[in-house]
DNA sequence: CGGTAGACCTGACCGC
DNA sequence: TGCGGTCAGGTCTACC
């Protein structure tokens, strides 16, 4: 489900919630694992400490802690949401809800995932910089990143352009909707091999990578099937979507049909004509 | 090292 | 109504 954009609406929209600066009470586990199985003891050590910040690095969602800290990963299906405080009788939980995070306020976060590729890790201390899963990431594409650096990246690549923006070694936050969306902005074919992409080329995809990843924040993320924010809110940029999806139906530019086709395992979209 | 197929898991949808 | 096949926003691993 989740590319940079979603995660990063969970984020502000957890924050908006009032997360930051809660205490947690405790951690309620309702299954063993997600993608790994949880270090239970590791999750009690968070217990009674506050949650002072909610950031994101790639697609992970961080939770500094007093001491310790939380990493979450969406995986396709994984959400956040928020139940406000409540009085009398709780709420039920729902099939696929795997962790109940209850804070002193009375709120409770719970987290919903029906394919379980997502994470959640206690980490020990706040210094996530040596956490295996933030390891080895590349830069942030909304930081200091430009075509450049994607170019120095990519000159010695041999897989297609497509995968090589997806690998989250070159840059990081861009999933299967957005890197077809960026292709398609930046007017290169998604087959086209990355090493084969000239500088100015590079240049254009940077900004395009930018750019809609900005556009699809401000959208609220794009809501295909599953994506919700903390509140339960949908997102709205899959309506502005420019050929994820769109297999068969004309260009939004030059009204030829979008094409389709399964490159590095992933369902891809382009236009042949406005993309070379 | 780089590249790629397969694995992980559930649910929705389509054709018979 | 049921059954089998396909597909889905991500990443790890095994293997060449």
């Amino acid at each position: 489900m989740p590319e940079l954009p979603e995660v990063e609406n969970v984020r502000r929209s957890l924050q908006a919630a009032g997360v930051e600066g809660s205490k947690v009470e405790r951690v309620e586990l309702l299954r063993a694992n997600l993608r790994t199985p949880f270090d239970q003891r590791l999750i009690a050590k968070t217990h009674g400490q506050r949650i002072e910040r909610v950031w994101r690095r790639a697609k992970f969602l961080l939770f500094e802690l007093s001491k310790d800290a939380w990493i979450s990963h969406l995986g396709m299906t994984g959400s956040w949401r928020v139940e406000p405080k409540r009085t009398g009788v709780g709420f039920a939980a729902l099939k696929h809800d795997h962790i109940r995070v209850h804070l002193s306020s009375g709120m409770v976060l719970v987290y919903h995932d029906p394919r379980r590729f997502g994470v959640f890790e206690a980490h020990p201390g706040k210094d996530l910089v040596h956490s295996k899963w933030l390891r080895g990431l590349g830069q942030e594409p909304l930081e200091s990143w430009d075509g450049e650096s994607l170019h120095a990246s990519l000159r010695h690549r041999e897989s297609v352009i497509k995968s090589a923006i997806m690998d989250q070694k070159v840059v990081v936050g861009v999933g299967n909707i957005y890197a077809s969306e960026a292709l398609f902005m930046a007017g290169i074919r998604p087959t086209r091999k990355a090493n084969r992409v000239s500088r100015e080329e590079c240049g254009r995809l940077a900004q395009a990578i930018r750019k809609v990843l900005d556009k699809a924040i401000a959208s609220g993320g794009s809501t295909i099937r599953d994506y919700r924010q903390a509140d339960g809110q949908k997102g709205e940029f899959q309506e502005q979507l420019l050929v994820y999806g769109r297999a068969g139906l004309s260009c939004r530019q030059c009204a030829q049909p979008v094409k389709q086709k399964v490159i590095g395992g992933r369902s891809s979209f382009w236009c042949a004509t406005c993309q070379r």
